[in-house]
DNA sequence: AACCATTTTCTAAATAATTAGAAAACTTGC
DNA sequence: GCAAGTTTTCTAATTATTTAGAAAATGGTT
């Protein structure tokens, strides 16, 4: 036994995924565009291989086009959102959402604006919950 | 290069810390125990292997008691949470706390009693930002 | 077909994280 | 002081993550 795999995406396969939630399917070569432009230079080499290991984790899937693969998520934004928000809660804030929600709010950086639409937002899902 | 080092604690780490949180200082032998106790039953080589690698990454702190050494956290818990969630926010939700909690709430794990709460913390809040 | 540019495959290196055994060092009891 | 038990130090192995070059394959052009 060593570490496991995360069962999360990495660093740098969120990175990947976040390009490809914007637009896909994508060419490599535009992929590794995009993460150039977002501040991360990879060899093209590089992505293709992280492409390849994230079809085989099941983030993402391939097909050939002409002479080169396009790639896609096969994952969702908020589906991967909530599981790593899910795992944060469970590990950082011993399963509870309200710890969390405090120490956000308890932070600097939430404006007056952004907490009154929470307050809305949490109106919102109460009522819902009541129906 | 290669992969960057966490800037934030490892899973193992995070354990440790939480033992070391509840009560402090305490022995190797202690903290092995109390993580076994949690499901994580290393080795007790492991464990100081660890430990002293906190040491180095400015997490803990030790001294010599007797034969052994006692151990205890320079970095606190609100902290530590912080900094995670604020990178979560940063990485995962582009840096918007209200898309991050939107994200909670609707996911299935979040109770009517916990929404009323954070709507009181909320409450609270706004009016302490208006002083 | 031969050439050229592009793309992928194969291979491997470097660092991080996790685990733990063997040996050394250190206490304590007799 | 010596034996017994405990604790640490030293060392190393394993898997994950990230990076990328050399070589092979591919598709289009002349």
């Amino acid at each position: 036994m060593a570490r496991p795999a995360s069962e999360f995406p990495t660093e740098f396969e969120l990175e990947i995924l976040k390009v490809l939630w914007k637009s896909s399917p994508q060419t490599v070569r535009d992929i590794r565009d995009r993460m150039a432009e977002a501040g991360r230079d990879s060899a093209h080499t590089s992505v293709i291989t992280m492409l390849n290991i994230m079809v085989d984790k099941g983030y993402l899937d391939k097909k050939k086009d002409g002479k080169s693969y396009l790639f896609w998520p096969v994952v969702s934004e908020p589906d991967v959102s909530q599981k790593m928000l899910g795992d944060m809660v469970s590990r950082v804030f011993d399963g509870s959402a309200k710890r969390l929600v405090l120490n956000l709010i308890d932070g600097e950086e939430i404006e007056e604006q952004e907490l009154l639409e929470l307050r809305k937002l949490i109106n919102q899902k109460v009522r819902e919950q009541r129906k």
